[in-house]
DNA sequence: ATGCAACTTCAAGTCCACTTGAGGTCAAGA
DNA sequence: TCTTGACCTCAAGTGGACTTGAAGTTGCAT
């Protein structure tokens, strides 16, 4: 059992963003000494999972649905898949995005976006992302 | 040369999002037809750079030092090298969580957490995380 | 028993990335 | 010429993710 300050300096986060976490749901502790909360050693796997997530590009309203107020970070597979889906999307941009910075390094034209290696490098995260564009016209500019 | 509608509907960013981008700096347009703005080809190109930034987790302010106003996204090696490796970072972490969440979703463990194989999935970016709450101690939670 | 640092709650504030709304302008077609 | 609709500006509002501040409480060392 660790108090807050305990698992702020275990996990980097910021007391009240632990208690911030806990008012939304996405961890909780296991009870309390007097006034003060008292948490199990596993909300550290779970608060380094949640920072994981973020990084992923979920929201903290992403990661609770996945990830219920009980240890189980289970759902049906159907949403699990599609999350690790849209990860690998991510991935692929990023991949991209990373693989351009790259080539920029080491190109010399003036104008990088002309430059037809560094476009044929980033093509394939922005066609995707044109795509997207495209196919979500019915509920236009909301992502 | 674009209309701002016509730039909306090319790239799915919404013309407030445009005009906001135009006024942080992040792009520009060539000029005006009475009132209207007119936008070069090229900033599509720039805009679709822009979107995948952002989901590489940089900040729009991140994204203009990196990207001056004018068509050249450079700046000195070490900067550039600096992003990339950041973006490298991250595609582990992702790669680790895209992992973890398709083993759980083969998995029969009552709580993923305590899962040996799921550990061993993730924690290589595990680790990292708490490491960087380690280093960065002087500055706490901040990050 | 007393002091106090570390916790608590709750409301309000902040920053980012936009969106919305009110009121105005203008180019082009009827 | 007149209308209309798509643009414009600028200020204020929104939502997410926290942080900060004020005021109160408490476990623990002295």
């Amino acid at each position: 059992m660790l108090d807050i300050s305990e698992l702020s300096r275990a996990s980097g986060f910021s007391p009240s963003k632990l208690r911030y976490y806990e008012e939304v749901g996405l961890i909780r502790s296991a009870g309390r000494r007097g006034l003060k909360r008292l948490y199990e050693d596993e909300v550290k796997t779970r608060i380094s999972l949640i920072s994981l997530a973020q990084t992923a590009g979920f929201s903290l309203g992403e990661i609770k649905e996945t990830m219920g107020p009980e240890g189980r970070p289970d759902l049906d597979r159907t949403v699990l898949a599609a999350k690790a889906d849209a990860i690998d999307v991510r991935i692929k941009e990023l991949t991209a995005l990373r693989d351009g910075l790259r080539h920029v390094m080491n190109c010399t034209a003036e104008n990088h976006l002309d430059c037809p290696r560094f476009q044929r490098i980033i093509c394939v995260a922005l066609t995707k992302k044109q795509g997207d564009a495209k196919r979500s016209k019915r509920n236009p500019n909301k992502g």
